[in-house]
DNA sequence: CCATTAATTGTCG
DNA sequence: CGACAATTAATGG
């Protein structure tokens, strides 16, 4: 009957019984979006934003008009819990990145669900409390001093998450740039000198790390 | 194949 | 290191 079923789609709400699921999926509505439009606007109403399908680059915008890459949101996963409780939207903007349909559910809505599913609220307190934790974490990641540190960082998390020195970077040079705070000019050459140090072996976004030990030097 | 976007390289402040 | 410009590579239609 339903096509989408987000609430099936996420973690949070599979928990719930049938009938519970049933109730939610009623009060959530679909939206589909092209590469490029926005998802998220800091203007637009508050809702609870689930990806059925597709990608949505999160980010933020900095004064002087740079965009900060927060995160990707992935199917099954959302975004928005914070702005149903607090107030502003401090200017977050998501953006397909490709096609993509959302599920949402707007503020009433949400909160006709937390009211009937105390268990719920729990469980969101919970995952904000970690959100903040990677926040901060994310924060002092950014306040390390040099730029090599924070792409070693990041390189060496990614061979541990992935459990293999050869990793695909995730993202788009000019994003990875982004993330961790610089640009994709100084990124292309810090890469090229781990190459030259090397550190890696690199083709396209294939890196290989081939010196772990020089690779954490240079931010241990 | 062309047009658009991403990545790289050079140079400067 | 970042900003800017110029060039080259990759991508997508």
């Amino acid at each position: 009957m339903d096509v989408h079923h987000c609430v099936n789609l996420v973690p949070l709400f599979r928990q719930l019984s049938l009938s519970d699921q049933a109730k939610i999926d009623r009060l959530v509505k679909h939206r589909e979006f092209n590469r490029g439009e926005q998802v998220i606007t800091p203007s637009q109403d508050k809702k609870l934003v689930i990806v059925a399908k597709g990608l949505i680059k999160l980010y933020q915008l900095a004064p002087t008009g740079k965009e900060q890459l927060i995160r990707f949101i992935h199917p099954g996963e959302y975004e928005g819990e914070a702005e149903l409780f607090d107030q502003v939207n401090s200017n977050v903007f998501g953006e397909a990145t490709v096609e993509t349909t959302i599920c949402y559910l707007t503020q009433v809505d949400f909160q006709l669900v937390l009211k009937e599913h105390p268990d719920i609220s729990i469980k969101i307190m919970n995952l904000m409390a970690q959100k903040l934790h990677r926040l901060e974490k994310q924060t002092s990641f950014l306040t390390m001093t040099k730029v090599e540190e924070r792409l070693a960082t990041f390189l060496n998390d990614l061979e541990i998450t992935n459990s293999s020195n050869t990793i695909k970077l995730p993202m788009k040079l000019k994003e990875l740039a982004n993330f961790i705070g610089t640009t994709p000019e100084t990124l292309s050459r810090k890469l090229t000198m781990f190459e030259n140090q090397d550190v890696i072996i690199r083709n396209k976004t294939q890196i290989k790390i081939i010196n772990q030990d020089k690779l954490e030097d240079l931010f241990m």
